[in-house]
DNA sequence: TTGTAAGCGTTATCAC
DNA sequence: GTGATAACGCTTACAA
């Protein structure tokens, strides 16, 4: 690689002078930086980017770390912030931190280790306090999941009225006995949908039953179990109102043969060509990612400007056929 | 942040010494080791891991480069690299491509430009020689798509093996009309899995028939007016075998609902809880991310070592219900 | 306008 | 066994 040593040598000037050419600096002489440009152009100059890295003492990168980035939902997230970047002559370094909160501190740390410029965060645990002094070294934005225990941006979904809307949807539907299926009541999208859920059964004067609330989905297997127990209750539901697409995934292979109404927060797939095709609470996650990135961007161009903290996106219902089995 | 310097001067050694006993240097007396240790832990010490980077010349990074990081096929992919390279205390720089051959050249260049130790790549292009001078300096490692016109180890599925499977299927089925639904030829599997499909039709003493072959599906209004083509055909098809999972995602809405046997190379996240549920030739991304992050470990490791080009992997066909439909 | 010198934090070389 | 010293390639003072 040449370096802008090589190139001085052969342009007869200092190496400072190729630098100042290089970043544009407009304090050269025309003939000077003709003649810099055309050594730069005939030996190929590339800046070695690890160097400058190194001297500005932060990557021209952003962090990402979500669940699962097999998940089209963080990975609509993760593209929308590698595009945002990518715009910014930025590069995304992308994790998966899994589901299990006891490893989430050491991923997202190790990734902290290369220094990115910032970092988009959707965290599994319940609260994030590990994120210490880091949090006063980069823009930390959460996405999807608010933080807890620390203080730093965050762009979620309305999860309190997107329940509400899905929940009254199905009542709507004639639904009095709606059950909650969900996966962790720790995570703060899951509780506050199930707040949600909660104001939407009490606003129809409907009576809140413990025994509808099904957790701990996290697979096929939980799911129809979950399933088993709720068909089981006294007073079994007639509709299920599934927390987060994940669930849902899990939830439809046990559930489309049977005559349960199913409304979901967060779009599938192929949510529209299901069958019966599914009513879901759409999130725009790309929308996310890019608020996100733009905020992470922002903080770095004008580190003291004031932000707003939290961001919350409306979300609409997407009524399809899920929700209408009325034929319990 | 408190440097080898910092810990030097409290432990009154040189930075040298620091250097030699933080990376387990035999050479040092065991007195002097404790003392330095001990330094290292009441100060912190972390390691400047940008330092690091600049003095090896390249990053603890592999870069993945795939079409779109939001189709699970792909997102499985980069996930099973990041999870080996994790293993490995390197991190994954992650960029979707888009479809768009032109584009690719920039995008994967400024990923390059990076320094990462290694390159995952699943091209977009029908050829890859903007890789140029970048193929002597790093591990470079086609997945999905095998490399043209550069030499570069490459870890694809069996596309012509699957295609003729499935072909072969949907004939044993009854079909004799079997289309052939794909996006661009330019891309090496979709060109694959037509040469399979054509040696499936004349295995069975099948005539190829070039109307039978819709190219072109990169949405969903695309998939429909390819449907649309294909039914006004002398001799319609009575089934249709899907190039990739994307086309299948595209196919679906339109192809549910009619007479249309279909098999598809590549699964979909709910493939078997559609209706009818999907048949499809099953293809194991994970592993291909978990093979490609090794070879790219086992050549940094190993640089001198030989290895093979080519690996192909199996795929089997998951036979459902999809490909039953003969009631054309 | 241009150049010199120093420094970012680490590792490699080579004396001692 | 240990420590000066240099080097990686770039940018920021500061001089000239």
């Amino acid at each position: 690689m040449t370096t802008m040593r090589d190139v001085a040598a052969v342009a007869g000037v200092s190496q400072k002078t190729v630098s100042r050419v290089y970043n544009g600096d407009p304090h050269v002489l025309p003939e000077t930086r003709e003649r810099v440009l055309k050594v730069l152009e005939e030996l190929r100059y590339t800046p070695n980017a690890l160097a400058t890295t190194f001297r500005a003492g932060r990557a021209p990168v952003i962090g990402i770390a979500v669940p699962d980035i097999v998940d089209p939902f963080f990975g609509a997230i993760a593209r929308a912030v590698d595009e945002e970047a990518a715009r910014h002559d930025m590069s995304t370094l992308v994790t998966s931190i899994g589901e299990d909160p006891e490893r989430e501190a050491e991923i997202v740390n190790s990734l902290l280790t290369r220094s990115p410029s910032g970092l988009v965060l959707a965290s599994v645990r319940p609260e994030q306090s590990y994120l210490g002094v880091w949090l006063d070294k980069l823009p930390v934005v959460f996405v999807d999941r608010a933080p807890t225990g620390v203080v730093a941006d965050s762009f979620t979904d309305d999860d309190l009225g997107g329940a509400r809307l899905a929940t009254a949807d199905l009542i709507g539907h004639g639904h009095r006995r709606i059950a909650f299926v969900g996966d962790r009541l720790s995570l703060p999208t899951t509780s506050r949908r199930l707040d949600g859920y909660r104001q939407a059964l009490g606003a129809a004067g409907l009576a809140f039953d413990p025994d509808l609330v099904a957790l701990g989905v996290s697979d096929r297997t939980s799911a129809r179990a979950a399933l088993e127990r709720l068909r089981l209750v006294e007073g079994p539901p007639s509709a299920l109102f599934s927390s987060n697409g994940r669930v849902t995934m899990f939830l439809w292979p046990a559930v489309k043969d049977l005559p349960l109404a199913l409304c979901s927060f967060g779009d599938l797939p192929m949510a529209d060509s299901l069958t019966p095709s599914l009513t879901v609470v759409d999130q725009d996650p790309a929308r996310v990612g890019l608020l996100a990135a733009r905020r992470v961007l922002d903080r770095l161009a004008y580190p003291s400007r004031r932000y707003k903290r939290k961001t919350v996106l409306e979300v609409k219902l997407v009524e399809r056929q899920s929700c209408r089995l009325e034929n319990w």
